[in-house]
DNA sequence: TATTTTAAGTGAACGCGTTCACTTTATTTA
DNA sequence: TAAATAAAGTGAACGCGTTCACTTAAAATA
């Protein structure tokens, strides 16, 4: 069953080094990749080793290493699979109100990350921002891109958009907020996680006024100061003229 | 200038097995915490193993462990000497509304953290709640507690305390508030974490209208069902009856 | 087909945090 | 003072994620 051919592309291929460039390769990833997962979500991350997961699969734990750079990056493969399916499912969004389309948005991610919670914990630390790695490195832009997509989308897209650059602004920043329910959501010790449902529901009675209150002068301006702000804190880049968070010239 | 007398106070010590029960055992100690975190300021958490702490004191690696159950307990116990600090130095809080209170105590929480950010970043997965360590876990009730306390005080004493159960509720309410600036500001990547200023002005620019807010009926509730999903979600308590996050009994 | 080149795959070894059986030193009891 | 007990201190060893020098197999080139 295991054909050979094709290996036409050639050099374009990109980030690391070796990768899987021929068929058997992939093959080979794919097949790590769902052992891995398997195991991890049965037993959880920490009490998943590399040598049961090679075992398992039959392989040395050498070979793990020319697929994934580390075993933190297979569950990282599983939310850029996961960002993907979102960014489909998200396009269904309906007309109306940012606020819903907010809404909408937020519950369709959780409902696709939901089944795969357990491995996902495993992405906190890299979530909350470890050194080189995680959502706000440059390597796994692409996905945070893609999502912050459909936020964005749902944002300019609205009956209310807020005109100017306050529309992507305020998308970005209902990104952000998204990021946070579902930090929550992972971190949520209640049962099922119930709690989750709770602060959607408490969410949900903030916006209403907030997105009066996006009405009035000035506010556009409140909304793209705290979108400055995450691009400051979380992705370092630097300040740019006019926004907050500079000093005044002494 | 090694005494060695006084072993009275006997059992309660409590805790773990064996710590240091005698004078020596004190001084060992103290000198290790010291030389940890002088290595770990300088360097870095991850750049500091515990080999190059033993070899620093002129121990050997297994003693560390006499001392400190783990390498992260070691930055947990300045933790817990910083929150002491805090906790004398937000007495000093003055009168007014709770939202001026609030900010002095969360200003003044950062301020004694400050100077010791670099080794406080190791505690992020911790602050974000691992398995048995960790903020939210009985082992540091204490220093949670006695933060929390500032926070809940900052809310009772207040000029405009909301009566009846929510005064605590809001206490505990901006304890989380605080917990997620702090957080915030270990990760913050700007120079200087200059968007942390630009965070806390943010903040208070929201605080005037929301302790207006806070004046119309039903908004007491408000307060109350976000402590009521804070302490389910974070600390794993059982919903109460009356709590938001129940199902209705189908 | 024989030869070269490149990808797939191996398993021992490394450095880390952590544990443990053990020795040394101090304190209490006889 | 001598024996018994408990705390202080040691260093080898363990299990983990990760790396590396290496072998095997497949594809490209001659």
């Amino acid at each position: 069953m295991k054909k050979q051919g094709e290996a036409k592309e050639g050099a374009k291929r990109g980030r690391g080094r070796p990768r899987g460039a021929t068929e058997q390769g992939l093959e080979t990833r794919q097949h790590l990749y769902e052992t891995s997962l398997r195991l991890i979500a049965a037993r959880g991350f920490d009490e998943t080793t590399l040598r049961d997961i090679a075992q398992e699969a039959g392989v040395s734990v050498g070979l793990l290493y020319r697929y994934f750079p580390s075993k933190r990056a297979i569950v990282l493969a599983l939310y850029e699979e996961l960002s993907a399916r979102y960014a489909e499912a998200a396009v269904k969004m309906g007309v109306g109100p940012w606020r819903e389309r907010f809404l909408f948005a937020l519950r369709t991610s959780l409902e696709v990350l939901g089944p795969h919670r357990e491995p996902l914990t495993a992405l906190v630390p890299v979530l909350v921002g470890g050194k080189e790695e995680g959502l706000f490195s440059p390597g796994t832009a692409f996905s945070r891109l893609r999502v912050q997509g459909a936020f964005v989308d749902a944002a300019l897209g609205a009956t209310d958009a807020p005109g100017g650059t306050t529309g992507p602004a305020l998308g970005r920043v209902l990104y952000m907020v998204h990021l946070a329910v579902v930090l929550w959501w992972l971190l949520d010790k209640s049962p099922r996680q119930r709690a989750t449902d709770g602060l959607i529901r408490l969410l949900e009675r903030l916006l209403l006024p907030a997105s009066l209150a996006l009405k009035v002068p000035g506010a556009g301006a409140f909304v793209r100061t705290a979108d400055a702000l995450f691009r400051q804190g979380l992705l370092g880049e630097p300040a740019a003229p006019g926004d907050a968070g500079e000093e005044p010239a002494s």
